[in-house]
DNA sequence: CGCGACGTTGATTTGCCTCAACGATTGTGG
DNA sequence: CCACAATCGTTGAGGCAAATCAACGTCGCG
């Protein structure tokens, strides 16, 4: 049976490898926090007006986090794939209901940490605040960046940067999400792309 | 010579306070990492280009940060006013050269820490590391909803809403600058602003 | 005073959206 | 296993929000 587990945490291990360094019952205190969990294509991890009560790695699988505004339409606001982490950090930390979507893509395996966990984590091993802070940080680099592109660029140069920098999600993801991803309709990324091809 | 300090740190303090308990020794470190310095209008923090050593809390004053483009023209990140902290994050814990322009808009004073000083802070003190992953978390959630707004809003809608969140901002920077803050031209703004005055 | 920064207004253009219709592919229940 | 629905991408016509360019008025300031 130890194998199992051995297994399923080897990933996320060297994921927290990379910025700490754990002695084996740290390892295992940490390990103890996590809940292991399979979802479906198309499953809900989280959806507007819920309290968002974990941050999951994901071990296998991808996931999106969207808005829903009031005529249907979704803002994409991340796409998550192995090795990220996915969350409304925002629901999480204020206990206010959230007013995201977050949705599997493909059939995936989570790591879960729930409030209690996170708390009780940065407690006894307030090592791992450095770890998450860090990971804030980055976030808000990429969404920085994400926002000066979208008001400084054309449709076409975000999805060329987006397909340089991103390729394995353009291969997982339907393209009228990247589309919605890009801030543009799904149509008009359709006769960008042509327009590329057809150009070479 | 002392009250001098004292007022000096009296507004920090009370911001540090909302979220600590400081004992007196330990306030007294927090200051020794501080440095004071004041800045006339229109000049420059950090310039494209430049590492970023230093984060600044705004005692009094006005400062922008924002992108350059090649064509020139300039992508408003932030406006920050008394009792905000203002840096390049990714410069500073990164130490790579900065893309971004951090510049005054008003006269204004600041109490900057430096990397070394946060270091030590984070060693001597690490409740402090509880404090500015906070504020990071923050950045990143109204970075979120601007996003959110950009895609899914108009101009007009957008402009309102700054209006009703900052009322003070409006008053004291330029128009153009809140323009593309919003991500539109100033003469857009313009057009928008005279409609709706209009209307009523 | 004259100059630069700032806001306004109008004419024209454009990037992108909306709507609608149409294949192709996938998936699912009978 | 097939039939039908749902999902997905493509294409075209028409429209609109916002950009661009240019001209002009105003104010504060060296």
């Amino acid at each position: 049976m130890w194998f199992i587990f051995t297994l399923m945490f080897e990933q996320i291990d060297k994921f927290v490898d990379q910025c700490l360094l754990l002695t084996a019952e740290e390892r295992e205190l940490f390990h103890s926090l996590l809940r292991f969990r399979k979802v479906r294509k198309r499953s809900y991890l989280l959806q507007e007006g819920e309290i968002c009560d974990f941050e999951a790695y994901i071990v296998k699988g991808c996931v999106r986090t969207y808005y829903l505004s009031d005529d249907g339409t979704e803002t994409i606001l991340s796409f998550a794939i192995e090795d990220w982490w996915v969350s409304d950090l925002y629901s999480f930390t204020e206990q206010k209901p959230s007013d995201m979507f977050i949705e599997t893509i493909e059939d995936s395996e989570l790591l879960i940490i729930d409030r209690k966990g996170k708390a009780e984590l940065y407690e006894k091993l307030p090592q791992f605040e450095t770890l998450f802070r860090l990971l804030v940080q980055r976030s808000l680099f990429a969404l920085q960046r994400r926002f000066h592109s979208l008001v400084s660029q054309t449709a076409e140069q975000r999805y060329l940067a987006f397909v340089d920098k991103y390729p394995q999600i353009v291969q997982r993801v339907p393209q009228n999400q990247i589309a919605r991803y890009l801030g543009v309709s799904p149509e008009f990324l359709s006769k960008v792309r042509s327009a590329i091809i057809k150009r070479r």
